[in-house]
DNA sequence: TTCTAAGTAGAAGGAACGGTCTACCTACTT
DNA sequence: AAGTAGGTAGACCGTTCCTTCTACTTAGAA
């Protein structure tokens, strides 16, 4: 006697796949991954296991499509701001503010990135190489936006960005946001001596 | 028939309490709290569960008293150094590059605070209060070493230390240690004024 | 000497884990 | 009209989780 059910039978993107990404993104972030086991997951999701196991052959996928997820709404941000049609030296202040935003309204429990890795030990896993990749991109696109207002030493200051990006979320999500966001930003203008 | 014993029946300190205390120190860091069982914990302590669970009445209060080993040795290490005799303006620059030391040569697998934090997301838990309480700890004490200094703003650039060494930590642990030593111990040249 | 704290060994229990399986339904595509 | 991709429902499996239990041993303290 199946209630609603509505969406079955398409074959596009897959609601029901794209309701398990978004549950897993709210849930392992919230509350750390081996927390949350796969009842939790396709409860929450509205989906039966099946199907969860017919969308992702493991956990483990599922872990990884979250990760991608999350590196794709950066990426997204990062080309919108790009598209802004900022001058250089304006879009290095625009990223600065939009970290330390991120930081105190959507990431407050820390960088999914980083919390992940805490529970991946294996840096040859699938997960820790998909952190790897993500942090490398991140550390190249602030080298482009540093570069490209020509300041100064662009690939050591974008380390020592992503080293003090690192720093607050985690300093937000364990000391508070709002005491953390203006340390950071300031920190930040001060090393790249904007 | 009970191959070696030696040091049963005794009242001290107990042996296999302390050895439990070690284990879980590897383990836990190295591995993650939650990835490490209780099983296993007592397998390489070289104990037995009954001792273990007369020791500490659940797995958490070995979390704890895990957390509380790391948290006396940093105690202990800041002790060490300020009972050194150097003048304060020495001892900043001192326990800049004792905390490089540790980060490229100790704690290569992150922080053991920020580590244990991302597995427990209730702030009001035993073990985040504990986590909690170091922190606070540590930055006070460094507001202390900078205040002895002199230097200008100490509650301030106390909070940018706490923030870079935190970030530093998982940066040593994501992208290898010896890149971040140096940017760490730079920029907190840079934010101290020294 | 008796008591007790701290240890050994190993079985057991209930819950939760990730993952597989059968059986049926539905709607789009061909 | 037939085929198939994607969905539902729920039982089931082996493993591991944390924890408790009984039974025995050993050595220092009372």
């Amino acid at each position: 006697m199946g209630s609603m059910a509505s969406t079955t039978g398409s074959r596009g993107p897959s609601e029901a796949r794209a309701r398990l990404i978004r549950t897993a993104t709210e849930l392992f972030y919230a509350e750390g991954i081996t927390a949350v086991g796969v009842e939790r997951l396709i409860a929450e999701a509205g989906v039966t296991r099946v199907t969860f196991y017919r969308h992702f052959p493991s956990k483990e996928d599922l872990v990884l499509a979250y990760l991608q997820a999350e590196d794709e709404a950066i990426q997204g941000a990062f080309a919108a701001a790009a598209a802004s049609g900022a001058e250089p030296r304006a879009l290095v202040e625009l990223v600065i503010q939009a970290l330390g935003d991120d930081i105190e309204r959507q990431h407050t429990r820390g960088c999914p990135f980083i919390n992940a890795a805490a529970e991946y030990p294996d840096a040859s896993s699938p997960i820790r190489k998909k952190i790897a990749e993500h942090r490398e991109w991140f550390r190249s696109t602030l080298e482009q936006v540093i570069t490209a207002a020509e300041l100064p030493d662009p690939a050591e200051k974008a380390g020592a960005l992503v080293l003090l990006r690192d720093a607050a979320m985690v300093g937000g999500y364990l000391d508070g946001p709002e005491a953390v966001r203006p340390t950071f930003e300031r920190t930040a203008r001060e090393v790249l001596g904007v």
